[in-house]
Formats: structure tokens, sequence, C-alpha cells
RNA sequence: GCGCGCCUGGCGAAACCUGGUAUACGCGCAAGAUUUAGGUUCUUGUGUCUUCGGACGUGGGGGUUCGAAUCCCCCGGCGCGCACCA
């Protein structure tokens, strides 16, 4: 044994013995019988194998394994996997730069990231280890895509869709973030494809309405930002005339009680009905504009104060509620894919379409009085609640009864109905690129698109014989031509394969599925271990997946659940999200010249100190700023314990922790029950502290020669023990280290949390403040039932009291026994 | 522009849920002990001012209360999210 402690050899020491006695396996299958156990199944959001571990991976997973280390110390029965994410566009852009094969480059740092996680000691149950890339798993990925597709839930259509033209494939809208690509942040624009979407919009109302199941659970951020992308709006579908053209076009509005303030009528540029309603006059014009349109990118779209543009279509809409026409504009501030890409405009209440209006000098009608001056002259639009005029006979009613009345008068003139629109859009899956799984359709020129058979999965990526450049939107594995030529599964003809392979979301919304079944090779997972272990009790990861990752698995869970393959409507029970790792004040970055280096830290201090550094800087959801930290604070501490435990060694072991001395059993007892609060509310920078003053509170005991006595020993015990075994979830290998000093066989982890003795909570006498004027003035030791009597006549008595008074008489006294007195002058 | 969150010593932070001793714990700093020295380790001190009685102090202002870091309102600063969604 080392003669002080060794913060890297113990990790080396430890590894082997938690392999052999399997202490991070669920004890009830497998290790340990130890059944009737209640279970909980804590889940990190896995890693992307872009690299060796850096300091943000110690800092989520550092969370995630006290979280997961906690529970089991508390006796629940825990699985705590580990995968990784190892599909997508990361591992193919740095094997295209290096000229490798994407799996090499992905397997290589999966096997260091491996052994990173390893050595920084984390409570995984390494049998549930998956891969997203293994055709065992993408198989599984392949079978839900056809799941969705029989129920008309993966569909293929040509859309404008956002277009990274750095990587060269479409994106869904989750990920432009800003107007820019989430990975490369390139600006993104618009293009023309024929593309596969998942139907997540035919969920929309379910996962806003079971939002209410994660109330409280999930960070109320997080809620809020997926309650604004889903954005449900109220209000009515208004069909319109159009003058010359056959069918009649509807729009949608939140406000149908401004129906009479309608003065034109915009569809959106870049839509079909753009195309379809403009004369053949204006179609030079339209085409221009819409060339236009589309080389501008978002962020130009978006650009504050940007003049609106338009153009006209040479017809007129009729407005069903009066018969007046109105001109009809394609403009590209509506959206073509938001309610029906066609909106009514009402310059006086929305101040884009009065932007429009003045640009294109239209008529502005009010129709809502609001009491503000007229939009007209001021430019204002006015959207408050006001008084109708303008509107025929609904004149004089108030906004809401209008906006119920003229809905109501719509459904029965066959003109529209009330509608509820989300925007929400569905989700784009399909990706131009190679590494990910490829859509297992089959196109045959007579029968269309054909599943590939259940039977025929995995569709594998071919190994060779493709070009892995992307170009222009064709997919890479259009050049794998052996692969492409196949044959019609439903005719036997000609046929060719889809060259689209899956965006590596549709991965990650299932993967924590798989975890319990991972090596299942009949099907997706198996049903008894999903009912053992699912949903996941608690899920740790950044906010960055806010949206995209935990909107796509609830969506996922939601569609397994009605074709009867889940019980449960939400994958997550509960989400943490951790903050960041940054270094003087902002993210660390190559070019900003910031980088913490992981392994250095590591190499220095040992994988304790840098976890317990990370958990002591703050609460777990706060960015921890290393500039602003030093491992070598909780470097000492480390040594503090080690050098307490090797001091107390064997003493007292054996003894009845009851027969301990009482005041030094209370102060434990006291700390104990405050760590342990604090770790049920995932507070561990505070639990971390009540243990350094146990350390403390110990070390003092040693040192006034506790171990002298039975009773100070058997004290002295049971307080190293608890913090041996409360330290094992943040510094996991000193507290097994420790645990051996004080004469114990491993693990640590199997002796458990420390419970607490609540006879020893109970104080006899508590420390009574005493206040002037609601000022500090005095402060005495009474009994937990002095009498309010009592603690009046002290204080009055007291001399520090009479001072403060300084001869004013008393008003009144509060008292609130045992711990207060305030005394109010008169 | 809309929505949300945050603001406490030289620094990271406690106490806010549940109003009642503000600054737990750590870093840093200072002094002392140990050491040949540096480092390490240990001890003590460390909000500001002070006439040593106290006074002031949680971004600013106001309110509720016997009593406010804590609850309410206004303002400022910082951060985050959304952003032509009809």
């Amino acid at each position: 044994m080392a003669d002080d402690y060794d913060p890297n050899g113990i990790v080396d020491k430890w590894l082997p013995v938690w392999d052999r006695l399997r202490v991070f396996e669920p004890r009830d299958e497998g290790g340990v019988d130890d059944g009737g156990r209640e279970r909980r199944y804590v889940v990190d959001m896995f890693p992307y194998p872009s690299g060796d571990l850096h300091m943000g991976h110690a800092e989520a997973f550092g969370i995630g394994d006290a979280v997961a280390r906690y529970t089991m110390m508390r006796g629940y029965d825990v699985l705590h996997p580990v995968g990784w994410d190892s599909f997508g566009l990361p591992a193919e852009n740095a094997a295209l730069k290096r000229n490798m094969d994407p799996r090499e480059w992905t397997y290589d740092n999966i096997e260091v990231q491996r052994e990173g996680f390893r050595r920084l000691g984390m409570s995984f149950d390494w049998r549930t280890r998956l891969h997203t890339s293994d055709p065992g798993y993408y198989r599984w990925t392949q079978w839900l895509f056809l799941r969705l597709f029989e129920r008309g839930l993966a569909y293929r259509k040509a859309a404008p869709v956002n277009w990274c033209p750095n990587d060269q494939t479409v994106l869904a809208n989750e990920q432009v973030i800003a107007g820019k690509c989430e990975r490369c942040g390139t600006e993104v624009t618009k293009k023309n494809l024929t593309q596969w979407f998942f139907r997540i919009t035919d969920y929309a109302e379910r996962l806003l309405d079971d939002m209410a199941l994660l109330e409280g659970q999930w960070p109320d951020r997080v809620l809020t930002m997926q309650r604004n992308w889903i954005g449900r709006s109220t209000g009515a579908y208004v069909d319109f005339r159009i003058e010359g053209h056959d069918r009649p076009i509807r729009v949608f509005t939140t406000r149908p009680d401004t129906l009479f303030g309608a003065t034109f009528f915009v569809v959106a540029a870049d839509s079909p009905l753009a195309a379809e309603l403009v004369t053949d006059e204006q179609r030079a014009a339209l085409s221009a504009y819409v060339e236009q349109v589309r080389k501008t990118t978002d962020i130009e779209r978006l650009a504050e104060g940007r003049p609106k543009t338009g153009v006209s279509l040479g017809r007129s809409a009729i407005n069903p509620v009066n018969g007046e026409q109105i001109p009809v504009y394609a403009a590209d501030y509506v959206l073509a894919d938001y309610g029906t890409g066609a909106i009514m405009a009402v310059p006086a209440h929305d101040q884009r379409d009065l932007d429009f209006a003045r640009a294109f000098g239209l008529t502005v009608r009010k129709v809502v009085e609001t009491g503000d001056d007229d939009p007209a002259d001021t430019g204002i639009a006015t959207s408050g609640d006001g008084t109708l005029v303008n509107s025929g006979r609904y004149d004089g009613m108030r906004k809401v009864e209008a906006i119920a009345a003229i809905a109501e008068d719509l459904r029965r003139d066959g003109h529209g109905e009330a509608a509820i629109t989300y925007r929400l859009r569905d989700w784009l899956v399909s990706r131009q690129r190679y590494w990910g799984p490829p859509i297992p359709i089959i196109h045959c020129s007579a029968c269309g698109e054909v599943p590939v058979p259940d039977e025929d999965l995995p569709v594998r990526l071919p190994e060779s014989g493709y070009e892995l450049r992307p170009e222009g939107g064709r997919s890479p594995l259009e050049s794998a031509t052996d692969w492409v030529t196949t044959k019609c599964p439903s005719c036997g003809g000609d046929a060719t394969r889809d060259t689209d392979t899956m965006d590596t979301f549709v991965d990650s919304s299932w993967y924590f599925l798989r975890y319990p079944s991972a090596q299942d090779a009949e099907r997706i997972f198996d049903p008894e271990l999903i009912a053992r272990w699912l949903p996941v009790d608690e899920y740790i990861g950044g906010v960055e997946h806010a949206i995209l990752h935990l909107l796509y698995s609830r969506f996922c869970v939601k569609f397994l659940q009605d074709i009867g393959l889940l019980s449960f409507p939400e994958p997550f029970l509960r989400v943490t999200n951790q903050g960041q790792v940054i270094m003087a004040g902002s993210a660390m970055s190559k070019s900003k010249g910031n980088l913490v280096n992981l392994q250095e830290e590591l190499a220095k201090y040992g994988p304790d100190a840098v976890r317990l550094t990370m958990l002591f800087a703050g609460p777990p959801e706060e960015d921890v700023d290393w500039a602003d930290v030093s491992p070598t604070g909780t470097m000492k501490w480390l040594t503090r314990v080690w050098r307490l435990c090797r001091d107390v060694g064997v003493a007292g072991r054996g003894t009845d922790p009851a027969t301990g001395d009482v005041e030094i059993r209370t102060g434990v007892h006291k700390l104990i029950a405050d760590a342990t609060e604090q770790c049920d509310h995932k507070r561990f920078n505070v639990a971390i502290a009540r243990l350094m003053e146990l350390t403390t509170l110990l070390r003092k005991a040693v040192d006034a020669d506790a171990l002298g006595s039975a009773s100070g020993a058997a004290a002295v015990r049971e307080g190293a023990e608890a913090l041996a075994r409360m330290l094992s979830i943040f510094g996991p290998f000193t507290a097994e280290e420790v645990w051996e000093l004080l004469g114990n066989e491993p693990s640590v982890v199997f002796a458990g949390w420390p419970s607490i003795d609540p006879a020893l909570l109970v104080e006899d006498t508590v420390t009574c403040v005493v206040q002037v004027a609601g000022k500090l003035r005095d402060k005495f030791e009474v009994s937990v039932d002095a009498t309010e009597d009592q603690l009046r006549e002290q204080a009055l008595a007291s001399e520090a009291v009479q001072r403060a008074l300084d001869g004013r008489p008393v008003r009144t006294v509060i008292v609130r026994p045992p711990r207060l007195v305030n005394v109010v002058p008169g």
C-alpha cells in the first residue's frame, strides 16, 4: 500500500476488482440475486465518438454517475447503460478528410472513449453497450422506419427544404439554428427536393398535452422550448374564391374577427399555389421573383427591418363575407409550409400586412376599434382588444364574441371552419450522406415504393464501390451501382434501392429502449426487459437537445405505444441538463486557444479530484468556468480523507455504533442527514461541503485522541465509514481505497448509503436569537421546550437588549419559541 | 420585438422551496508553526467602516411584515430561448 494518497495508482488497483465483483450490474439478474428491490433506470445521453473524451464529458458523465451511484447506494437496483451514437456527419467528414473508412475512424474513437470512461470510474453496466452504426442496431432503426411507412407516417414528398451547401445535405427544421446549419454553422438555403419525412405533426397535440406529465420533472425551460416549438394556434380556416380560378383557396387566420379588414390576399411565393394562381401576363414576373427569393438565405430573410417584397399574381380573391374583390400577391413573408401557405392580409391589425400594404400602396381598413390611433396614419398595426367597426352586422361586437360568431357563420355557410394549426413541421429524415442507416425502400417502376421485407433487414451499407464525397444533393450511395441495382420484392422485376440514409437523430430517438436487450437478434427489444426497466427514471444530458432529440424520442415512444409495443406515453420521467465547462468566460475552442486538456488534468490530479472539482463548483445545471476553480482544493481534501482513514485504520472495527460517543455521533448524523437531503435534490456541491465538514469533525476527534476510548473509536469508525460510503458517488476510486484502509472488504458500493439515527438529530438545546426591531442584539442557549414567557423574560433581561432599547418603552415582543425573540420598541 | 432565467465577499458559491443568526464549504489572501530553502502539511484570521458602543451591507428604487437575500411591484444590467408561424 502506498504511504500517501496516490490518485492515479488507485485507478489501476480498483478497476479489475470492480470487474471481478461485477459491481455495476443490476443485482436481480445475473449478479447476486437480491430480488424485491425497486428498480431505477439512469441514462446519460450517449456520446458521439468524435475523438478522445474532453472536459465536457467529465462534467456531464460525472453528474450522471453521481446520480446513478447515489441511486445504487440508496438500495435501488440500477441499470446504468452506455453506448455510442456512432453514425453521422462528423464521422463521415473526418473520415473524408483523412481518406479513411468512416468505420475505422468511428470504432477507433469508440475504443479510446471506452477506456477513457473506465478510467473516469463510470459505473456503467458494459453489457448494455451498443453502437448505432452496427448492423445489429440499425437493422432495427430500419425496422422502425418500415413500421412508420406501413402506417403512412413515413412518406416521401417534394418540398422546399433546408439545404446546407457545406455539408451537401438537407437538414430538418430542428437542425437549423437561427438560419444556420446546426453542425457546421453555414447559412442554410432552400432547395426543392423529394425527401422522406416522418409525420410527427400527427402527434403535435399529444406531444403538447402530455407535457403535463413532465411538469416539475423536466427543466421548465426545456418544456417551454418544446411548447414554443410545437406552437399551437387557434383560429379558423376561411375559403376565398379566386376570380378566374375553379377552386377556392383556403387560408388560416387566428383573427377571423378581422375578416372585413382583409384588403388583399397573399400566397407564399415558393409554394405550388403561387404557380397555380398566376396569370400568364404575370408568370415571368413571378419566376423572376421566386428566383430572387430562393437565392436569399434564411439569415437575410429574417434580417431586421427588411422591406417587404412581392409580386402581383394578376387576379382577385373574393371575400366570402362581403363579396369584396381583393388583389392577390405572392410574397416571401408568407411561408409555404405553415397553415395553408396563403393568408388574408389585414393591414390595420397585423404589422407585417401593414408593412406590405404601405410598400404597395394598398388600402388599410380598421375593423376593430381599440382606442389607438389609426394604423393607416401611424404605420403601427393594432392588435389589442376592442369593438368591431366596418364589419356589417358584426359591428359593435367585442373581439372574442366576433371570433366565435364569424367562425360559426363561416361553418354554417360552408366558407370555412374553426381550426387549430401547429408550427411544428414534419420531420425530414433522409440525408444525402453515406454514414447512416440506408432507407429500407426499393423503387420499382411497376410497384412504386416497396418496403424491404423484414426478413431482408438489415439493408447493409455497401463497404466498397461508392464515392463517399456527396455532390449537389446526390447521395454517395448512388455511385454504388451493384448495391443500388436489385429486384422488386413485390413483382420481382428490376428495381433500385433508395440511396438516402436516415438522419442520426432517428438512431438516437429509440436507443434507450434497446439497452436492456442490446444483443437481441430477434426483435427490436425484449418486452419483458422493457417492462422491467423502462421508462427512463433519470435522463442526464445537455440542454442543446431540448428540442431535437427529446422531441423525436417522445414521438417515437408515442408511436410505439400506438402500435402496441410499449405501454407508457413518455420516455423520460425526469431530465437534468448539466452546464458546460467553459474557460475564462467563454466556450473552449481551438481558435480561442483556451482548451483545457482533460487527459492532462487527469494525469495531474486523478479522476476523482477532477470529477469532484466540477461537482463542487456549483449546481449541476450551472456552467463551470475552469479558470475559477482549482482541483488543488479537492485534491487536498481527498488527501485529508485518505490520511484520516489511514489513521483510523481498524480501530473500533466490529463495535456497535450505538455504543459510540454521543457528541461525535450527533455531529456525524446531522451531516449525513444534510448530505442525504442535498443529494436527493442533486445539489451535489452542497453535499460535498457537508462531507468536507464531516472530514474536519472526524480529524479533530482523532487529534483529540478519540481513538483512545472504546466509545470514541466506535463513533469515529461509524463516521469514517459513512464518509467513505458517501464519497463513493463522487470520488469512487478514493472511496474504495479508504474503505479498504478502514479494514473492510470491497466494494464500498455494496455497503450502501449510511443510515441515520433520528434520535441523534433531536436537539436538547438550541440557540435563541434575540432581536430588537428586527436587528440581532443577543443570543443564548435555551432548552428546546423553553416557553414563550421564559424566553420573553430572558430576552428583556439581556443587557444588550436594554442597551439597544436605550430607554425606549417596549411596544410588543414577538416570540417564536425556541429560536427567536423580537423586541419591538414603542 | 416576444418569452424565460439570473444578479449575494477579491473569486466559485451557501442560505431563497418553508420570511427569523447573511456569506456554510472551498479557492485566494494574511500571519504563525514545521522545513536548510522553495514546495508540502498544520494552526489562526479574512464583508465594509468604526469613536470598539456600534453603524452599514445580498444590482437600484418602492411595497407587504414585528422581521425580507427570501414574498410583491417598478427600474437597470447580464445571460438564454424564440423570432415574418398569419
